[in-house]
DNA sequence: AGCCTCAAAGTTGTCAGACCAATTCCGGCA
DNA sequence: TGCCGGAATTGGTCTGACAACTTTGAGGCT
């Protein structure tokens, strides 16, 4: 027995132009491009689809748009991420603005709660392992230089793998480019988020304990001075 | 003083195509187009830019494949969502297939939780009695039919709402619509997440309370009967 | 041999014009 | 009034051409 949830599909491409746009997301899945790689020329893939340039320039704009691919004019267009037929793009629309890092720190902080619950459910002894060592270094170069920014950014990073789920990796990843951006240039103050240091240790014996609710409650510790520390430099 | 955090941008669309795409952008944030509404024309835009007709159909695959308008072959380019120069995209790529959708409610699980506890914390009058008014409706439908799917949808969406925070909506809507794509044409069993019922009720309750920590927790109640049918449903 | 210069080839970016396909609009007809 | 059919409008695609830029490699110089 069934019933109708609600929801609707609707065309959104027309057929040459999305069947093209399949046919490259197939050849991507296919072959053993790397990110980095070189994809074949426009007008190669217009013969090889028998479309006319203009379609296949609308699909690499369309790739273009997600972040598949990047093109550079007398180049060649280059893979950026590898990519199926079956995978999925939620293009995500944020305001600029105060209002807008604002927001984004928001959802990121329900999005790296979670990692650290998954993490403290899910890691493994290498997992603690890795995750220990990146928590020696940063503390290590806090107590020696006063700031750890890509140590700690190396810490979190071990902790989202933990997790067991990558979209934790790419989600959080890209946001905190988009907050760097956001920022302006990607400086900050010496001692930016120092407060939240000690938290850290405390995220990673709860994740060592296997004990999601602290992994959670750390977390929001963490993450509750970095917000503080965010919204006192936008001011 | 300052400090190197970590982060790098990078060019990747040419003039022309870039000054259109901030013109389009510009055009939107400035007018009083609503989503649904009709763009100009190709050749009109065109004209008005004194770019050609293939750079202006580049811009518009662009802004569609960023969600933001939609072409409809004889009739128009419509928005979609509004947009502004300062709006930034974070596509991201989910995996398909099983694998896909689980990694995907673990990233819901973190969302909803969230959007949850800020409702809860900022919720106002107006929020809570909309949020009751699509409780009271999904209740009836419930008791009448068993099951209250579109109603269950729209309870959720006026606690997203509440949340204050768009970016939360966004998501959450187009995780939906994924997981639903992936379920195959969005029919369920009638009885599907019918457990999770009498928690939609404590869930209002919390945050009518403004209890953050209460609207998290029977929001992870609500999701683990949820995860549980649909992990029985994709064996 | 090793390095520099520079022209040729290759590639993306953009334009113009044409035609097709789907939709919409509007006037005439019953 | 209501229906119908053709004209106008609009997005979809192809073709060919040229511009702008990068890469490559041959040739010459030291």
């Amino acid at each position: 027995m069934e019933a109708e949830w609600g929801s609707q599909a609707r065309r959104v491409t027309s057929a040459r132009t999305s069947g093209a746009m399949r046919a490259v997301a197939e050849y991507i899945g296919r072959s053993d491009l790397q990110p980095g790689d070189c994809l074949p020329p426009e007008r190669e893939l217009m013969a090889e689809l028998s479309v006319g340039r203009s379609t296949i320039r609308e699909v690499i704009r369309h790739w273009q748009a997600l972040g598949v691919v990047e093109s550079r004019r007398g180049s060649g267009t280059y893979l950026l991420r590898r990519i199926s037929p079956e995978t999925m793009h939620l293009p995500l629309a944020v305001d600029g603005g105060r209002n807008g890092l604002l927001q984004m720190l928001e959802v990121r902080r329900g999005l790296e709660v979670e990692a650290s619950a998954l993490a403290a459910m899910r890691a493994r002894a290498a997992d603690l392992e890795r995750i220990e060592s990146k928590l020696l270094i940063m503390e290590a170069v806090h107590r020696e230089k006063g700031c750890a920014g890509p140590e700690d950014l190396a810490f979190h990073l071990s902790v989202y793998d933990a997790s067991g789920n990558p979209i934790f990796n790419q989600l959080l990843s890209q946001m905190r480019e988009s907050v760097q951006i956001l920022f302006g240039m990607s400086r900050v103050r010496v001692d930016f988020a120092a407060r939240s240091f000690p938290f850290h240790r405390k995220l990673f014996e709860a994740i060592a304990a296997k004990d999601p609710d602290a992994a959670r409650a750390n977390t929001l510790s963490i993450l509750a001075i970095v917000e503080e520390d965010i919204k006192d430099m936008i001011r």
